[in-house]
DNA sequence: CGTGTGGTTGAAACTGGTCAAATTCGGTGG
DNA sequence: CCACCGAATTTGACCAGTTTCAACCACACG
């Protein structure tokens, strides 16, 4: 339903491509609630995430800051077109990143032409997130929202089971509302009905099962209902 | 308030990076809901927008279309960063293009190292619209939504003169409900309370002079008042 | 001067926001 | 291991804003 993962950014360069732009990278840990990335700061580094995730937040052009999205294992983090970085980057649980120098892959792109149109095309984050985040929030009552967000993330990071499609969800109830535009409460009630409805299951706060996919995605789909 | 204009490309380029790109230049026209680009087909060409305006509409992961964003004289559609257009793009009213061969702008591109992200970065408008859209319908009322509608819009095509900025909107009501994901009707009593209210007025359905811009950004801010 | 399209306005039903209270969860210390 | 605390979440009641459906208006066009 989505678009394909970030996680391919790896298939598409070539072996050579590949070792220029992950020498010299570095391990780096986060504690939950650390800031990665300061918004508005020299984009010098491109992380990958091994480990975790991690939330983005954004300063919208009224000064408004907004939740744009999540990151979680295997996606890269500041790979962006600008300079500097146009968002923040905070962890959301203990988290693991890979952390790569951003003048060595610049590097790379002069040596093999075409190689940052690549990696912008298979993991830019700035604009497939924004663009998920769009097709997630756009039309449709809080369910389908919630809806459409529990499938999104449910793609990225899901481990299916006998019981259902397992996803975790280390972010709060109201991290959540803030992505959908909506108040925390109407956020929790619409948990609430898709419980009931026996779309989901809530073994824990920080994790969803869903339980039944397809009667999921027809809420998701326009108007709640068909 | 919104990103630097999208007509900044040109001024972005060398003398000489412009005569190789502008080289081979068609101008095209197309009457108003003429398709100008068709989604999912091979992203052959750049436009340039010399004359009207054009609707950009998005097929969402789930298949509601929805329109994605406008652009206007000066604007650059088609530069994408994938192989195959991810939007369609219709023209509004009479419209005047420039078009570019694509493989003219790649092949600069590998002529001039970087040229390509400057490129992205100044006139990428899959990206810049996906934000601007963000920005404008992420909270508030309708009429706070409308009120970053027309800024957004006013700040990219609006003339300033005696009585205020004027802004034309060749879209319908239908259609900017459409952007702002409320119904039509919605948007009509929105339009209706800020012309009553006095920072806005309606010379005819396709233009709005906004009088008073600092009431109009109050609105704008988020919820409706203060 | 009718006709059609697009726009506006009105009234009732409904959704989601707000405020407040109740509940559950996760961790801490006894 | 259990009782307790604070934070996160859920639930309830009420209210404001939005949608819906329906009627009406205004302008452009023949």
């Amino acid at each position: 339903m989505f678009e394909p993962s970030i996680r391919q950014l790896s298939s598409a360069l070539s072996e050579e491509e590949r070792r220029l732009i992950f020498h010299g990278a570095k391990f780096v840990r986060y504690e939950p609630g650390e800031v990665i990335i300061e918004a508005d700061t020299t984009a010098g580094a491109l992380f990958h995430i091994r480990e975790g995730a991690v939330k983005i937040e954004r300063v919208h052009a009224d000064g408004r800051m907004l939740i744009a999205g999540f990151l979680f294992e295997g996606d890269f983090v500041g790979l962006c077109i600008a300079d500097q970085y146009p968002f923040s980057a905070r962890a959301l649980d203990a988290t693991a990143l890979c952390r790569f120098d951003r003048r060595t892959v610049q590097e790379a792109g002069r040596r093999f032409p075409g190689l940052e149109r690549r990696m912008l095309a298979t993991a830019s984050n700035e604009f497939r997130q924004c663009q998920d985040h769009l097709d997630v929030i756009m039309g449709g009552s809080v369910e389908s929202k919630l809806g459409r967000f529990l499938l999104m993330i449910g793609e990225r990071t899901g481990v299916s089971d006998a019981c259902g499609r397992v996803v975790s969800l280390p972010m709060r109830r109201e991290e959540i509302a803030d992505y959908l535009g909506h108040s925390l409460e109407s956020t929790s009630r619409a948990f609430s009905r898709l419980r009931e409805a026996g779309t989901i299951k809530t073994p824990h706060r920080s994790s969803v099962v869903i339980v039944d996919e397809f009667k999921l995605a027809q809420i998701a789909g326009r108007h709640g209902a068909t």
